[in-house]
This record gives structure tokens, sequence and C-alpha cells, in this order.
DNA sequence: CATTTGGTTCAAGAGTTTTTGAACTAAATG
DNA sequence: CATTTAGTTCAAAAACTCTTGAACCAAATG
């Protein structure tokens, strides 16, 4: 019989209040887009009071290698968990990013800008091709066609703007958030 | 030989300039985590001049009919698209919302916002199992996560508030967007 | 009132994404 | 240097989502 010099240490399975943060994540993440592995992980390493080994995330979650890694892969990259080097240990740790301020901004660079910048790009070549094809299009056509490509990229600029101010308002203090910002003449805020 | 009193009418396919427009919304949909055809039918009926009937969504795009009903039942529910009634005609037409203003705002109201709401619940009932499990957590265990809990309601909760900030400032006339709101203190905004 | 037209529904098929687990690499350990 | 441990990779299986098309319903038409 092999010796069991260091017992395997964790248990399997979560808590009922581990759980229920998992559920939330699990929950954000699908409506996210995000594979309901992925929400797993970053649940569970939210609801952690200090940093985990992989195999802790395995073994308690009961989730596969596979899934662990390449989730905390990406969970990693998209700068929402952050490696811990726990020294005399050679295993690595994971923590998440509990500050949302970071979580929401890491969003906004990463996924939230790029995409605008992948629009601005295909409003080009819309633009482009309505000149391309304006004389067998009619002028008519033309300019109607133009009308909306305009319009695209209009807003699409606008959101572009807005990005950094946005940023600026999620990291308010709250008693700060500007609510009256009523210049615009209409008042509906102002309850029963 | 049947006669053929009604040629069918419209062309298939799409001309250069509709497919593009097609292309973009075909990629804003998928990147939203909506299937193809949601994409393919807006942005059809956003290029579009003028009410498009079922029929020739259909034809000019070459889906099926389960898919174009499916797709635009699903885009009028949130408001995405609208039903024209022709006189004289039997059929149902429709017409995307070009008003990206509209746009942005049945989002916020159909989908962000219920999201929103849902988390609040599922806050709700992890700070309820947190209260049953205290006993057995032991209370340090308890407070962390009660803290962990707390946070997340808090960033819930801002962004709840935002929300109609948000929708306020998007139908902002561009030259009005407020980019000095820097009473913070902070200022990181003066490069190297 | 039989037929055509316009459209919806839904089961089955096609396609995509996620998860698994076994094989593997690399570093540490004895 | 043989073994154990930590973690990654990737092909195949499982799960899920989307699309299709045939059956169907309801309203209009002749």
């Amino acid at each position: 019989m092999p010796k069991s010099p260091s017992p395997p240490a964790f248990e399997t399975g979560l808590n009922g209040v581990e759980s229920e943060f998992v559920r939330f994540f699990v929950n954000l993440a699908t409506a996210l887009g995000m594979p309901r592995s992925v929400g797993e992980i970053f649940g569970f390493l939210f609801s952690a009071d200090s940093p985990t080994a992989f195999d802790e995330v395995v073994a308690r979650l009961g989730i596969s290698k596979g899934s662990a890694s390449q989730g905390l892969r990406f969970l990693t990259q998209i700068g929402a968990v952050s490696q811990v080097y726990m020294p005399r240990d050679r295993r690595t740790f994971y923590e998440a990013e509990t500050r949302m301020r970071q979580l929401f901004s890491n969003a906004l660079r990463e996924s939230v800008r790029p995409h605008l910048e992948g629009n601005s790009r295909l409003v080009a070549s819309i633009e482009s091709r309505i000149d391309e094809e304006a004389e067998t299009l009619g002028s008519e056509a033309a300019e109607h066609f133009r009308a909306r490509a305009a319009s695209l990229r209009g807003w699409n600029e606008k959101a572009l703007q807005l990005l950094p101010l946005l940023d600026k308002l999620f990291s308010l203090p709250a008693p700060f958030l500007p609510f009256q910002l009523n210049e615009t003449g209409s008042s509906e805020e102002t309850g029963p």
C-alpha cells in the first residue's frame, strides 16, 4: 500500500453559500455568452477568501482539468483572474479580481472597444461599396444607402466617444452620480 | 402549363451594398450572441428604403420561412423591427427601427434592465443563504461571504442606477457630451 | 365552399460550442 | 535519473443552438 504523505486535502463539492455565488456567476456568464465553466470558476474564486490552487478548483467544482485549464487561461487573459505565486508551493494559485471597477474597465477595453473599432471598419467597407456601385444603383438608391451608412457611422462613433466617460461614471462614488442632468427639459425623475 | 398571373416579383439574392449591410449586422448579432439569421434579417431591413414583405425577406436572403418567421417575431418583440400594414396587400410588411437611440433604449429596457433585476434577486438569495448557514460556517467565514455579497449588491445597484443616465447620455447631441467631468480630482488624462 | 395565399409551428437534421479524459511536457523531488 | 506532481493540449463525445421544411391554420379569393 503506497504511503499517503499529503492527504488530498480539500473537500469535494461546494457548500451552500459557495454554490450560490457560483450560480450567480454562471448566470452572468451565460448571459454574456461565455461557457458555463468559466462562470463556475470565476464564481468559485470570487467566493474564496484566499488564492486557490488549480487542483482545488478542479476538485471542488468537479470539472475536468481541461476545462479548468482553459477557463483559467481565458479568465486570466481578460484580466478577471490573476495568478498568485505562493512561496514553497509549486502549484499556481489563482485569485479573482474583486474590484468591480477593474473588471468593468477591462471588459470595456478588451471586448467592447475592439468590437466598436471593428464596426468602424465594416462601416467603411459599406461606404466604399456604395461608391463602387453608385452607377449601377442610380443616384436615388445610392443616396439612400449613404444616409443609412452615415447613421451607422454616427452612432458607432458616438459609442466610441462615450466609452471613457462610461468608465469614469462607473468608477464614480455612488453619491456623486450626476442625476440631475436635466437641462434637456424632460423631468420624469421626480416620483409620486 | 399553369398560368403565372403574378410573377414572383422580386430578385433573389442581394446586391453588393445590401450584403455589406447584412454583413455588418450579422457580425453585430453574433457578437451579441444572437442567431446569424436575426442579423441577416435586421441588416436587410435596415438597408431597405421601404417596408418589406415577409415573402421578400425570405426570397432575397434565401433563408427558410421558419427562420424568417422566428427571426421577425424576435426582432419585433425586442422593438428592433415593426410591422407596417399596407393597404390592399394582405401580407405583413416589416420595417427596421433605424433610430439608433430607440434601438438602444429598447435594448436597455428589454435586456439589460431585466438581467440586472434578476441579479438583484440572485444576490438576495446568496445573502439569505449566508444567514441560514452562518452557524455552520463560523463567524469569520460568514463575515467574509457577507462582504463579497455586499460588493456584488453594491455594483449591481450602481449599474441599475446608471441605466437611465446612460440612456440620456446616448441621446444627447454629440457636441454636448460632458467630457469635462473632472471634479473628481484624479487627473490621469494628461499624457506622459 | 374549394383553392390559393400568407404565415406559424415544431420535430428532425445540421452545425457549433463545450467538456472530457487520455496522452503528453516540464519541472521538482527523492 | 526514475518518479511524482502540476498543468497543457487536443481529439472525440456530449450538449446545445440554429435552421430547415413539411404539416398545418386562418384569412382571402374566385
